[in-house]
DNA sequence: GACTCCCGCCAAAGC
DNA sequence: GCTTTGGCGGGAGTC
């Protein structure tokens, strides 16, 4: 009696002043042990644990026993037992319960009696949010009574009404439910939930979560590893400063809240909190958002100066709260991510996939989920968005003047060299808020194979055989050709959906190396930055547009060779699983990734630096010469219907029948090469540990160079054999496979090539020795990781400055000079205007396996360069990038130097 | 020891 | 003034 009374004295006072049986009902364990003091408390001589007196009063017909809670839990968990229970229950009276707790605790010791009870897991808000689910139906019909008696639901689920305000408040949060009155809600079930959905993202994707989210793991890496304090106190200002701290609920229309009270403490409401969450699971790219990071976005909005440890944590258990209903609804799933520090918890959408785009709800739903209906008015969600943000101004986000420059540039490249309906572009959509211009469709398509190609490896190793076979089967110059994986996923009838996204990242890799995935240009090429978490904020922060040079997306096996072999990495701070698309390939990379030398890798990124401004050239010479573009449109004609390709296919002339032939040899080449670099055993472990001093080395190529050299496609993608000359079959297939990347690349012209490289190989004079760029330790390298060849579209403003390589091969293959000849560089090519989006780099932390171990090609240091900050800058402005020789002696040749990122020093080596 | 998250105190808002 | 809501953080249970 004495625990009941207990008991009831902890119970909060909702419980006392209008539940006081529900209380009774309630057994959770520390009430047992807290019955268990009291006792031993007030009666210092009483046996806690001995059997108390026997009552007198009848023992209950149906006695308690150590099942009878998790016979309940299991009615509940099913409506048609439930509902039986719950009716006998209901017609119980409060004595009765209370008799039969006694009872109980009378028959048990107290170690039984804490057995007895519902254990910890069985009390979960979500468990209690499948039984509330179990309620109601999905889709509510106005027949069936849709009422939500908060009191009553909280009697029959035998919960404290406090618990039932969690579960209400995030399905608020997702409009399932809605406030009708006090103590009544209304059930909607998931009629909305795809309009919330698409209103969410776009609000996250307005908010820009995804810089967001960047944002906190620099501040995370930086923080991590006392790098720069300035630049922790300005990214903190910047995040605490943010316009979005004000973001309220976000509403549909139609379904504003009716009670002034939930607004009255929107700003910390479990509503708006579960919304945010969301949020972020929608623009992040793989949709994976570790607890730390949403805590610490969710804080940032509220006071990020006021981030204490407290705070956290108090952000963390809502996070919890909120996860778990989310995870009932098959929204989210925990899974874990590991990191230096050990793994830390995370959830990964699992909910249906959601396009921000018109007609455009596409949904996967789960099995709980019945989809939508597909197509949501454009003015409705237009309507949704003025709702989200009534009062906010700042709301309105305007696309970075490079931006636009660049889209604009893009569109007028897309229009003249994609004329097919099936164009790459079109599939790749930008996954960039920031581009927003472009419909992100195919951005997401990604995603939706995400978790069909997690963790199978297996898979991507087939794939990449496949592709290896197709490649030498293939007749195809361009790597655009060459036959992709079959990807479940996708379900655009054009190839690139999937892609031509950037190879994502496993998103539970967990290597130190935070795979970064660059923002989608407009054109829909997509990059993947690698970052290694000490030097993940260093590119970023005073390069945020730079871009990686993409790789061909059109297969796993590139990807994977790259990433293995030749250490395309790409390491920026900024951008975590923000814009990466969940590409097949990314899975693999992240599983198959090897350690690397960043010798090999540091080469490359020289290489690729210089090629940026080599590319620049070739857009400047394209313009001059017709030529060119009738060697790009070439390129594309390969892969594309004659018919489609308008601007292109009327220029098929000898010279270019002659390259193509060419191509044909040197994709037999690189398949060979491709292959071998194929049978190379690349571990898999994933969870393999880089130090800082092995770090991935990418090279980082501003936004407008990865566009430009698609035409080149053919000559470029080739590998030869003789041109590894030297090299041990590793070090072949690595150069082997940075050829193939580079090569295959549509920005293959970005590839810097010296003249004397060019003699070197006999490729097309187009050849890329490999690169050893030795990084200190702190230093970041990026690496392309995949590209869209599709994307053709070439920013004509931003060739300029190409190089004399470049230049060569262009002309060479444009049969405007001999292959022997070389045209000399172009000393006035110094600086390259490249565009800038910093704000666009995504950083993806859950994927940080990335680093390989393979051993690296040997590098063959020679001279040094110094390349500034500004490498990724021109004087100009945020859009225009200091090319490597800026430094250097006037040439535009890298041969060995030192490569200087943001604060960060590469040494570059060259063989 | 860290991670999870249940539990209920207690204050704000609502009626 | 009572009730409803729900922010918040202690601390127990779990891993």
């Amino acid at each position: 009696m004495q625990q009941a009374g207990g008991e009831m004295g902890t119970g909060d006072k909702e419980n006392h002043s209008s539940e006081p049986y529900r209380s009774v009902l309630k057994t959770p364990l520390k009430q047992a042990a807290t019955s268990h003091s009291v006792l031993t408390e007030i009666q210092p001589d009483c046996q806690p644990l001995t059997t108390p007196p026997k009552p007198k009063e009848i023992l209950p017909a149906d006695p308690w026993t150590p099942t009878s809670n998790l016979k309940i839990l299991i009615s509940a968990a099913s409506p048609e037992i439930r509902n039986r229970e719950q009716r006998r229950e209901l017609s119980n009276s409060t004595s009765e319960v209370l008799q039969a707790k006694h009872c109980l605790q009378e028959h048990l010791s107290g170690d039984e009696y804490e057995k007895s009870q519902p254990s910890r897991k069985e009390k979960s808000l979500g468990l209690l949010c499948h039984k509330f689910l179990a309620r109601y139906p999905d889709y509510s019909s106005t027949a069936e009574n849709n009422y939500i008696c908060l009191d009553e639901v909280a009697e029959e689920l035998n919960v404290e009404r406090r618990r039932i305000y969690d579960i209400v408040n995030v399905l608020e949060s997702l409009h399932m439910v809605s406030r009708l009155a006090k103590n009544k809600y209304v059930w909607h079930g998931r009629h909305n939930l795809s309009k919330t959905l698409q209103a969410l993202k776009k609000v996250g994707e307005d908010n820009k979560y995804t810089q967001q989210i960047q944002m906190i793991k620099k501040r995370e890496y930086e923080h991590e590893f006392d790098f720069d304090g300035e630049r922790n106190e300005e990214m903190a200002r910047s995040l605490g400063s943010n316009e979005h701290s004000e973001m309220s609920f976000v509403e549909l229309p139609g379904m504003e809240f009716r009670a002034a009270s939930v607004n009255s403490r929107k700003d910390k409401s479990l509503r708006v909190m579960s919304q945010k969450f969301v949020m972020l699971f929608l623009v992040s790219t793989p949709q994976i958002v570790s607890l730390e990071v949403a805590a610490k976005i969710l804080i940032g909005e509220d006071q990020l100066e006021d981030l204490d440890k407290s705070k956290f944590k108090t952000k963390i258990r809502r996070l919890y709260d909120i996860a778990n209903v989310l995870s009932s609804l098959g929204l989210i799933e925990k899974v874990h991510v590991a990191e230096e520090r050990g793994r830390k918890p995370a959830f990964k959408w699992t909910g249906p996939e959601v396009l921000t785009d018109s007609q455009d709800t596409k949904l996967e739903t789960t099995s709980t989920t019945c989809p939508p209906p597909m197509s949501e008015s454009i003015t409705s969600k237009e309507q949704c968005s003025k709702n989200l943000f009534p009062s906010r101004g700042k709301q309105n986000f305007t696309r970075h003047p490079s931006l636009i420059k660049l889209v604009r540039s893009i569109e007028n490249d897309r229009r003249k060299i994609q004329s097919a309906p099936t164009s790459p572009v079109k599939i790749s959509a930008s996954t960039d808020q920031n581009l927003s211009a472009f419909p992100s469709k195919i951005a997401q398509v990604p995603a939706m194979a995400k978790h069909q190609l997690e963790g199978q490896s297996k898979k991507v190793k087939e794939m990449k055989m496949k592709l290896s076979g197709s490649a030498l089967e293939s007749n195809l110059s361009s790597p655009e050709v060459v036959p992709k994986p079959d990807l479940p996923h996708t379900t655009a009838p054009s190839q690139q959906p999937v892609l031509t996204q950037p190879l994502g990242v496993g998103p539970l890799s967990h290597s130190p190396v935070s795979p970064v995935m660059l923002p989608q240009t407009p054109s829909g090429v997509s990059y993947a930055i690698y970052l290694h978490p000490s030097q993940a904020h260093t590119v970023t922060t005073y390069s945020p547009s730079f871009m990686l040079q993409p790789l061909p997306c059109t297969n796993v096996t590139e990807i994977k060779s790259i990433n293995s072999k030749v250490l395309n990495r790409i390491t920026t701070e900024e951008g975590d699983n923000q814009i990466a698309t969940d590409d097949p390939t990314k899975s693999s990379t992240a599983k198959e990734r090897s350690t690397i030398k960043s010798e090999t890798s540091s080469q490359q990124c020289l290489k690729r630096s210089q090629a940026l401004q080599d590319s620049n050239l070739i857009k400047r010479c394209r313009s001059d010469e017709e030529s060119l573009d009738t060697s790009l449109g070439e390129s594309i004609k390969n892969e594309r219907p004659p018919s489609n390709s308008s601007q292109m296919n009327h220029e098929m002339d000898s010279s270019q029948e002659d390259r193509q032939k060419k191509a044909k040899m040197l994709d037999q080449d690189m398949a060979g090469c491709y292959d071998q670099c194929k049978r190379e055993d690349i571990p898999e472990d994933e969870d393999k540990i880089k130090t800082k001093q092995d770090i991935p080395v990418a090279f980082a190529i501003p936004a407008h160079e990865t566009f430009f050299p698609s035409g080149y496609l053919i000559a470029l993608t080739q590998c030869t054999h003789g041109n590894k000359a030297g090299f041990s079959n590793k070090e072949k297939a690595g150069v082997c496979s940075l050829q193939h990347t580079t090569y295959s690349s549509p920005i293959a012209g970005v590839i810097p090539v010296t003249a004397s490289e060019l003699n070197a190989v006999n490729i097309p004079a187009f050849h890329i020795t490999p690169l050893n760029i030795m990084l200190s330790p702190t230093s970041i390298a990026a690496a392309p990781v995949l590209s869209n060849p599709c994307l053709n579209s070439s920013n004509t403003s931003s060739a300029q400055n190409p190089s004399s390589s470049v230049l060569n091969f262009t002309l060479q293959h444009v049969g405007l000079i001999p292959a022997g000849v070389q045209v000399p560089a172009n000393p006035v090519l110094q600086h390259v205007p490249v565009s800038s989006q910093p704000e666009n780099v995504s950083h993806s932390s859950e994927n940080r396996n990335l680093q390989e171990e393979k051993p690296s090609v040997p590098k063959e240091p020679q001279e040094s360069q110094t390349v500034t900050e500004n490498f990724f800058r021109t004087p100009g402005g945020p859009n225009t990038v200091s090319s490597l020789s800026a430094n250097s002696d006037g040439t535009d040749r890298i041969s060995q130097g030192t490569l200087y990122i943001p604060q960060r020093k590469l040494e570059v080596s060259e063989d």
